[in-house]
DNA sequence: GGTTGCCCTAGAGCATGGTCTAGGGTTTAT
DNA sequence: ATAAACCCTAGACCATGCTCTAGGGCAACC
């Protein structure tokens, strides 16, 4: 049994557009054609394009989804270089996940700084000093713009 | 004491080119000009471009930042839709993570299978499979093509 | 055998987020 | 008063990752 794009499409919540996409940028070089130059997606295709959307996911570039494809297809001599490849992706995503939380209690003091009672007065002396400190430099002040 | 372009394109690591590219987007509204038509930039602006760094590397999109700093603009009376805007942002940063850390485990689980001692044979196994189900299909065998 | 619905490729177009160039003014030091 | 080192804008250009159009073939049904 094998998959048309349209079936794939429908199945992994890709666009028919974006699998021939990546066909042309070679990411999918394991999928055959039948003898229409149709594409026919085996059980296994779908497995490797799981693996892939799993790597894209987690925002693996499209070169290197390439050459992670790229190695699968030569067998299992270059699971080495596999494991390279997938563990300094997964070193980058943790990397980047620890820099976004980091970056989001920024968002979560915001957050709570506007949920305390004295929000506004709080907010208003924030604004004022901001004011003080521009005229103080001669600047013009660009919060009295659209008030 | 103000700052010029570049000596905060030094202090945040964005460099000239955002800045400007930042403030002709909108996102920097509250920087003024001095008598040359100079960018002057406060010890409150770097607040505020913190606040914009924060955003922006959470994957805050720039239509949003630009909201978000237009409501800062009109002082502590936009608290609310400041919340609501801050709060969706979070909600979604945080169903992306969760998101990235499910995908990711396919990933470990890939590379647990590479550390295997039988990674080779479970490898092997799996591409003879493969290269079965193509021939079983009547499709050519992709796997033979570069090897 | 014609209509419908799917498939194909090549290549144009688009959204996002920058990055850089050209042309020109300002400030500082010599 | 001129060179060096800044600053400015407008707009071109670029990389990434799609998304869509045009033009054409194949397959199934009526």
């Amino acid at each position: 049994m094998t998959y048309t794009i349209k079936q794939v499409a429908e199945k992994t919540h890709l666009s028919i557009y974006t699998l021939r996409f990546y066909d042309k940028q070679g990411l999918l070089p394991f999928v055959s054609r039948d003898q229409s130059g149709y594409r026919a997606f085996t059980d296994g295709d779908l497995l490797l394009l799981h693996t892939l959307s799993c790597l894209k996911d987690t925002g693996m570039k499209i070169s290197d989804i390439r050459q992670y494809m790229t190695l699968v297809m030569q067998g299992p001599s270059s699971i080495p270089q596999r494991q390279q490849l997938l563990r300094t992706h997964r070193d980058a995503v943790l990397a980047q996940q620890r820099a976004i939380a980091r970056n989001l209690q920024e968002v979560d003091r915001k957050l709570s700084l506007y949920d305390s009672p004295m929000a506004t007065d709080l907010v208003g002396l924030e604004l004022a000093a901001a004011r003080k400190e521009k005229t103080a430099n001669g600047l013009p002040d660009p919060f009295s713009k659209l008030r």
